[in-house]
DNA sequence: CTTGACCTTCCAGTTACTGGAGGCCCTATC
DNA sequence: GATAGGGCCTCCAGTAACTGGAAGGTCAAG
């Protein structure tokens, strides 16, 4: 397999595999003319770096998972204790946003919208203290 | 005021704060010995800027909001029309993260944690398909 | 033989800062 | 007058994870 259709069947755009294996997620062979020969291992890997990334996991915490992935002498605890980590960093996350959601709601609710110039949201950002 | 007066006040840091002037949010007048001085109108944009971004406004949206926010003949629509674009960015996060909570919930769940390789979590992500 | 779709590398840009080096300014103390 | 400390200055580089683009090699089809 070629580079394109790596990408098509893992969803990955060309870029960030070329970039993964920069990184050293991945390292696929080369064919004589130099291009990225992918064998279906190097699929398989890409799949689960693209699934972990769109679980929010950082490429450190995808390193680390595709190690213990390929380990079968890992302990659960190790991958558990990543995914929990990282679930409280999501955790806090949806916390912080909520909260500006919930300030910014008002705000706008409070706001006319209209072609006058008194704001809610302005007098808000600018009060002082 | 010195650089570290403003930061103390606004809550910024002075390198924030500088790299603000850098990018021309703000604009400090200079001491014969090339200190920054600030008035309190800077100390106030600066306070301005330090909710805004608080907020999650972009660095971009809040020089639109400075500008909106200086000027007598804005239009309120104007800024309620940033605020609520910027609104509609945060419930698509939270949708998000959501999303990924709830399915690292789940995986978290479902691993045991010990020292034994078997792990639902990897397993979800090396499937197949 | 040329066209067009691939592929390659390398460089730069993105966001919003942050850290650090090297050096000036100012006040206080010895 | 020398020095120590803290604050300030500029400039450069690095962060995360790509993304875009330029310049150019490769390959199959017509």
């Amino acid at each position: 397999m070629n580079i394109g259709d790596v990408s098509d069947r893992s969803g990955l755009p060309a870029k960030t595999i070329r970039y993964y294996e920069e990184i050293g997620l991945i390292s696929p062979a080369r064919d004589h003319n130099g291009y990225r020969r992918f064998a279906e291992q190097d699929l398989h890997k890409l799949a689960f770096l693209a699934r972990a990334r769109a679980l929010g996991f950082t490429i450190e915490e995808c390193r680390a998972l595709l190690a213990l992935y390929e380990d079968d002498t890992r302990a659960s605890a190790d991958v558990k204790r990543i995914a929990r980590d990282h679930l409280r960093r999501i955790e806090a996350k949806i916390a912080d946003l909520r909260a500006m959601r919930d300030t910014l709601t008002e705000l706008v609710d409070a706001c006319a919208g209209d072609s006058r110039p008194d704001c809610p949201i302005l007098r808000d950002l600018g009060r002082e203290g």
